[in-house]
DNA sequence: CCAGATTTTGTACAATTTGACACAAACGCA
DNA sequence: TGCGTTTGTGTCAAATTGTACAAAATCTGG
């Protein structure tokens, strides 16, 4: 037993830590250290060195990281080192925004295909995909592989969405509705609603 | 001192709750139990009657709780038992998305303007609004007294906004760019950027 | 209408997880 | 070589979660 079993809190954090180290490499910085990491992205030094120490000793006493070699490290253990093909449900306006997005490029993931339940969005064109029916959706992520999806659907619909993404293999789900969604446990789901990321702030205002 | 220090981790859960309680009572529900609001949002019983004793007595043995009492305080702790003034800033497709997001409705908020950098944007309808120019929004944001802002600008030009925007007065910000924000101490900041939630999954796969 | 069974809350206490601190060891540099 | 820097980690403190149960309310069956 070589790999202890690390906690989601640090997971968490790492994606973090690639995102800022990525910036640092684009703007040509070779090395850094938890304490410069740290101030970037607002976590303590020390906190930072133990998540990275977990995997791994990435560092060097006096110098700090090397910043492409961590970029790699981090990528390899996010298993973001790969491209991952990944659906989106729901053409709407955000759906559109995600379809166009290219913040995906260079980090992991390309969109592959977009459904929707609209018979009028069936068949539109957006950017280089074409809408696909929701009643192929099943088949058509079964016969590609397609582990990751996105939904930009009403909260109406979002449950039998998703519901129908795990029955063709989904194993991972970024969900836009404004709703919990009930998954078998070896389905991750993340939530990104704008309302209640906003309501988590207006407490302290 | 009648109010204890709340840890944010429990003021984060409140709008989860929250969410799925409006959800029940668009259903018709009356009355819940912390086992069956669990069950929906995947939190423990024990964990959701502790994060809701922290603010007083909402229950009743037995019976549980009464869900449009409780969706009132909830609404009233977290303070979104009003309307808040939020504006927007840039008008690419995630600016179009949340402009036209109907979802703030009966969640506490507004978008009240949306303002780029983008001359060929500026003067542009979005739904009713007409994008303003950046040159412009700090005066704006301090007339209107507006605390909340979303950016959806791209990773570049973030920081820079963000500056402004503390400036003006904003004191919570839902950050769409993939970067950490560097704000002082009394500025609040989510970030909700696709690819970092999709890596937050990925190990898992 | 009532007594016992059932449900469900709020909380005391225990266990676990997470974060802060401190420092020896390693490295670079002058 | 000696000094300043920075990592990785052991130890401790704090925060968070889980467990269990008394008390309160409702329900049920006669």
């Amino acid at each position: 037993m070589n790999v202890k079993k690390i906690p989601d809190i640090i997971i968490g954090r790492l994606p973090v830590y690639l995102r800022a180290l990525q910036r640092m490499a684009d703007n040509g910085a070779k090395t850094t250290s938890s304490q410069e990491l740290g101030e970037h992205v607002g976590i303590s030094a020390a906190q930072i060195r133990k998540d990275i120490s977990q995997f791994g000793e990435f560092g060097k006493q006096g110098t700090g990281y090397s910043i492409q070699f961590l970029i790699d490290k981090l990528r390899e253990i996010l298993k973001v080192d790969r491209v991952w093909d990944v659906v989106l449900i729901g053409a709407g306006d955000l759906g559109h925004a995600l379809a166009n997005y290219n913040g995906f490029q260079n980090r992991g993931f390309r969109v592959v295909a977009i459904f929707d339940n609209d018979k009028n969005k069936v068949g539109q064109k957006i950017g280089e995909f074409t809408v696909e029916d929701t009643d192929t959706m099943l088949e058509r992520i079964k016969s590609m592989g397609v582990k990751i999806a996105m939904t930009t659907v009403p909260a109406s619909a979002a449950q039998e969405v998703a519901d129908k993404l795990v029955q063709a293999g989904v194993r991972a789900i970024l969900n836009y509705a404004p709703v919990s969604l009930n998954v078998p446990e070896n389905v991750k789901v993340q939530y990104t609603d704008p309302s209640t990321n906003l309501q988590r702030m207006t407490y302290y205002l």
